[in-house]
DNA sequence: AAAGTAATTAGGTAATTGCTTAATTAATGA
DNA sequence: TCATTAATTAAGCAATTACCTAATTACTTT
């Protein structure tokens, strides 16, 4: 596991966590990575969903990008972009393991889970 | 619940949930937080572990505050500060869930494990 | 009451963010 | 090849953020 103690003060470069907190900062990103948990949509989809102009949400997407929460995929003329689900997930789990010890046994149970899934 | 959606565009008055994560975008707020996960600590005893001024660390603790992540009491000549658990945590599942379907079954389990230790 | 300590508020500044419009790159189709 | 469509990059601007130092408020101690 990769433990960067979420990138605290000191450091001069930007962890990986820090991008992800700061990628779901903004209301309008987390509406794109919304959109994108149903599917995967177009830039041109994901701006038609927004008031905003289509470099502005371009921008966001390219936040959303750098963090890694969401995959770039051309075809074509078309950018089409995904969700990636285990980052998100992995990120916010991992913070909320740290500080918050109610989020202990919810990361046992989910290892449970998982090994239930893997031999049933 | 309170279902805000989390925030969405157009509404003109700030959610709670985008103050839970913009509080959360900054590395010394998501550092205080790891500090008052393991006890309460006054508000010169958060300042110590930092490099920054006092001042700067008292603003933190108001933005984390108003998010509702924190709260203060104050003792005396002393205001001592202290994690709200559930906030964090809710906030984040509540995320989550709407975006991550992978999110789903960890609440459920969660929901189970509380009922368990309400009825043991 | 005066001095000391804890914490916040006030005021100011440099850097960052979130948008805009205009220009550019890249792929498609007439 | 030339025009159209999709998307990004570039340039610029207003608003916000994150810090600083100085001043203030509120307790405590002598």
């Amino acid at each position: 596991m990769e433990d960067e103690t979420f990138d605290i003060a000191g450091g001069s470069s930007v962890g990986a966590a820090q991008r992800v907190f700061h990628a779901l900062s903004s209301a309008p990103r987390r509406k794109i990575l919304a959109y994108l948990s149903a599917s995967g949509l177009t830039a041109g989809e994901i701006a038609d969903r927004f008031s905003m102009s289509k470099p502005a949400v371009s921008q966001h997407l390219s936040v959303l990008e750098t963090a890694g929460l969401i995959r770039r995929e051309k075809q074509g003329q078309f950018v089409h972009y995904s969700l990636i689900e285990n980052n998100l997930v992995n990120t916010l789990n991992g913070f909320v393991q740290e500080v918050c010890p109610v989020g202990r046994p919810i990361k046992k149970e989910s290892q449970a889970r998982a090994r239930v899934k893997e031999a049933p």
